[in-house]
DNA sequence: TCGTCATATCGATAGTTGTCAATGCATTCA
DNA sequence: TGAATGCATTGACAACTATCGATATGACGA
């Protein structure tokens, strides 16, 4: 199994739950910290840190901690590297 | 949860798999039978099925039978849909 | 230093997923 | 019509996932 398709899995894997693309479009605005983003969620804290796991294990988000505040931002070249995937299938379909 | 999250969730997830994507990927040069793909992938007949009916259900691979053969072809306003909703988000980040 | 706040981690649990072997169901061909 | 072929379905099982409550960690403020 090519390591592409290994990689790209994780990916979409990663995009793969309602409130996973919930949070992402939170994120689309800036950066934010995990206690915004639970506000807009209805799940307990610590769902949302198993989520932002994966989403930061995946690359398709970065965090950085300030003082007591983990702020998550989306990583552009993630996604981009996502669509690029999609893209090159696209290009491909006659 | 907003609809648009759960339909795009299912999507990524039909393309969260290694194999699903080698699948997909033998398929970019036109429409294929089953038994065509089963030899390019290490499964076997009913596991090479369930990813079948996994990317069929999603829209991003449509079927039709010829005889007995089995023809999958890819749906690339299916994909192109994906495509989009990442562009969507990509266009978001600053 | 002590309590509080923000977040991560742990443990448990129900549900989902990927896989295989066995079987069923059409379709074709001899 | 009977056997063979192509594919789907079923049942079983181990691995993984999403979720929660409880607890731990680490930073800040009083």
């Amino acid at each position: 199994m090519p390591k592409q398709f290994e990689m790209d899995a994780k990916t979409f894997k990663a995009l793969s739950d309602p409130n996973r693309l919930m949070i992402i479009e939170t994120l689309q605005n800036g950066d934010k910290c995990a206690c915004k983003i639970l506000e807009e969620l209805n799940i307990v804290q610590s769902t949302l840190s198993h989520h932002m796991k994966i989403l930061c294990d995946s690359g398709l988000v970065e965090s950085n901690k300030v003082g007591k505040w983990m702020h998550y931002v989306l990583n552009k070249e993630a996604f981009e590297a996502a669509r690029n995937s999609l893209d090159d299938i696209i290009k491909k379909i006659r």
